[in-house]
DNA sequence: TTGACGCATTCCGATATAGGCATATGATGG
DNA sequence: CCATCATATGCCTATATCGGAATGCGTCAA
């Protein structure tokens, strides 16, 4: 197998750096691909397929107008992401005391039994 | 090029769902490698691979305890990710009402003449 | 020392990108 | 109907997975 599809989910769809760069850009309204491509020094067929994806997950949406097809945000697909993350928040609260915690628990290890240490 | 490589940052390494499975797990403590892989259903090396991804961007870290490898969380990783993704939040509460909205300034555009739109 | 256990790594195959470039499709104004 | 602008797609290449199976390696107990 290979990795999840870009299309399966917003985690997925938003981890592509360019991909981000082009919803922060929509915050700021409605915009026509060429537009967003230049601003966002992308070219156009770039643009497209990025936010083809976008629209796949659903956190853009088109609306034609005239030769011009304008992309908005639909950020209510970030809301899951948002409350999944949310739920690690009391955790990097705490990562100090943890950290202590451990460097704690290291040498109490120590002097019990033989050895160990953080790898990495 | 191919995609970002899932260690390039936290928004790439949580995008795959074994992950996000393995960081759930760790909320609830410190956890040695085949013991999640059983409880996820995985097998060993599959968890030692994700591991390996989770440990490189940060979010999880290791302590040697005999033979096993204790893996505890190290969420730190996820807060850029929540604020990045809270950057989103106002837009997903008005959504709904920017749609209309979207649909009244299409038609005052109309009128008006040509078009143009917020250049952030 | 030997064997069992816990975990990491390597090799393999199938797959889905992301980007570059060319081109098809659509709507617009003469 | 034609030329043009705005977008979407198709094709191609290089690359990085993910899963599976086999194996390497360090630790512990007898």
């Amino acid at each position: 197998m290979a990795r999840a599809t870009t299309t399966s989910d917003a985690f997925n769809a938003i981890a592509e750096p360019r991909r981000q760069e082009i919803l922060m850009l929509l915050r700021g309204g409605e915009r026509p691909v060429t537009d967003m491509a230049r601003d966002l020094g992308m070219t156009q067929p770039q643009a497209s397929k990025h936010l083809r994806v976008l629209r796949e997950v659903g956190l853009v949406r088109v609306r034609e107008a005239g030769k011009q097809r304008l992309y908005g945000l639909d950020a209510r697909g970030l809301r899951p992401v948002h409350e999944w993350v949310g739920g690690f928040e009391r955790f990097w609260s705490e990562s100090f005391d943890r950290l202590a915690e451990y460097a704690q628990e290291l040498k109490e290890a120590r002097q019990e039994g033989p050895q160990d240490g953080d790898v990495q």
